[in-house]
DNA sequence: CTCCTATTGCTAGTTTATCTAGCGATTTTC
DNA sequence: GAAAATCGCTAGATAAACTAGCAATAGGAG
């Protein structure tokens, strides 16, 4: 045994309740969204998409359905059957790339904006209201965290 | 109108600066599990059992398969036909509840905790370095917000 | 410019994982 | 002790993914 056996330290015993505290919220995260697909009547891939062009939208970025395949993992011809369903619920326009005539580009619509913002905008104010109870330097150490931790996951 | 523009505080920018963090984390969160998926080669459920499995044991809490249904959300014809899955790869031993004729127990067996352990004990590792940035303060500040926040999402 | 290769989104057909409905065994309630 | 509820399961249907292959377009090499 080239290791012996260490004591656990306060500290450990911090570190590890912070990684029990990061699977718990990833839990009720995922409730969340749950919650958002029974809501919409939708399923996990779709409020996902939709997701993911409301904040592309935000940083004022175009969405082809090749991106969204690749950010969701499924492939082109599954995107291809999603789209359509968004397409016939009116909450996405499929465009022509205007640089790029084999792509396209997926609009959200008003009505998409709309019904998302009902849905999440609850949560999100609940989420927002729940950050009061930190102060300034609080939320920093938080977001420094959260952004620490998710990049040291992706490699 | 009954409300008056409001200008953005500096306070307001730092909160959505958190709840963007928020967002980002949760994708880098779902990309790792997603990696652990196609590393074990198994689809998202049956991650998500054998994750729930895990964290019951470490309780020293016996699981049924009711109990997996609810906690994943999905019926219980779904979940005979997931723990059969998991079975034929040697995951799960279905044994009879000891109180109760109707119920069974599922358990890990040592090949599951060991592939479990293989393919997430590196990121968990990883994880667990990055937080070593972290004074004690801070790592309970964000313990605290990780809490707090999520239990507001469950309301 | 012309040819060749790569890329994009789509269609068609297949597979997988879910669902609903209903059943036998067992437990709980009255 | 009888009635109702619960548990896990089977059977068959549905939804959403996959693979393979295609037409249209783009882009690079000669």
């Amino acid at each position: 045994m080239s290791e012996r056996w260490m004591p656990r330290t306060p500290r450990d015993e911090l570190v590890l309740e912070a990684m029990e505290a990061v699977r718990a919220f990833t839990d009720s995260m995922d409730r969340m969204y749950g919650g958002v697909r029974d809501d919409m009547d939708m399923n996990a891939s779709d409020v996902a998409a939709l997701r993911m062009l409301v904040v592309r939208e935000r940083r004022g970025e175009w969405v082809s359905p090749h991106e969204i395949a690749s950010h969701l993992s499924i492939s082109t011809a599954s995107t291809t059957k999603l789209l359509d369903r968004l397409s016939e619920r009116g909450h996405v326009v499929r465009r022509p790339h205007p640089h790029d005539g084999r792509s396209r580009i997926v609009v959200l619509t008003d009505l998409a904006r709309q019904e998302f913002f009902a849905h999440f905008g609850q949560r999100m104010r609940r989420m927002r209201d729940a950050m009061e109870d930190f102060d300034d330097d609080e939320l920093r150490a938080v977001i420094r965290f959260l952004s620490g931790v998710g990049t040291a996951l992706e490699e």
